[in-house]
DNA sequence: CAAGTCACTATCAAAATGATATGAACATGA
DNA sequence: TCATGTTCATATCATTTTGATAGTGACTTG
């Protein structure tokens, strides 16, 4: 899609789609989250070709979500780590994940825990000011002036 | 891409990709939850091809998160209304925007608000279990034996 | 020095997108 | 009656994106 007009749009949800807002970049920043960091790792991890990575890792990382990190000097090798902006995009992926089991989750599922207590995660969005889940209030858009 | 192998994975964030992993269709998502319901609302609030709307619309109604609902006879007239499925999906794009006001809330942008208290809305996710916040403890992946 | 690894790029067919025009089924007003 | 408007699309088609496959360059390892 057009992302050029999307991403002056007021609107933040629009805002955030201009650079995340296809499968593969989110998948990859699942990945990311997850701890991969190599082009390789990508690429077998999700079974992507080449070309489509390539661009994909350019363009999160142009778009700051991820960053060119070398580790190797020669043969001159980078790897893709996550930007702070990166990192606090895994809520949403999170949050995606648990709309994906409730309503995507026949047959047999990945689960995320917490790495500590080992204890499942459920993951819910609610409003830090008033402590109330989202979507059980109506939410009304305040355009600016 | 290819959704047909992401469907069946583990994954419950690609499990959620394969119906909702395209910018148009969270944009409709997006609208829906705010109210709009018929085509040319949608066409007009998005700009987008009528083809390609015709053609999510079809999807997110095959996919459970939209229904078509009759609102005249003569002439033949549907409109699209939430499921629950869809309505459920919201917390994921107000979280979205969350991240693209902070990542990318350069100059004018609109704001959620409660529609009755008309306070702004500040989304975190946590994990109902723990409380905590969803990014400030490791998280880790169970799969299934 | 042959084989392997890694991060790509090149090529190209197939699929998706998007702009524009058109259609079908009516309602409305002159 | 008849032109015009509304609404929800479909038809056509050029452009763009995709994805599969193969290849490359700069090494390392056995």
């Amino acid at each position: 899609m057009n992302m050029k007009n999307l991403s002056n749009a007021f609107c933040p949800i629009a805002r955030g789609l201009t650079c995340v807002g296809d499968a593969w970049s989110m998948l990859i920043l699942r990945d990311a989250s997850l701890g991969l960091m190599r082009f390789d790792e990508f690429r077998k991890s999700l079974g992507i070709a080449p070309t489509i990575l390539t661009r994909r890792l350019a363009t999160l990382t142009e778009e700051g979500l991820l960053e060119k990190r070398r580790y190797s000097e020669r043969p001159p090798r980078d790897e893709y780590v996550l930007t702070a902006a990166g990192r606090d995009f895994l809520p949403v992926l999170v949050l995606l994940g648990a709309w994906g089991r409730q309503y995507r989750g026949e047959g047999r599922l990945a689960r995320y825990v917490d790495a500590e207590t080992g204890e499942e995660i459920e993951p819910v969005a609610v409003d830090a000011v008033t402590g109330a889940k989202i979507g059980t209030r109506p939410i009304r858009v305040a355009t600016p002036e």
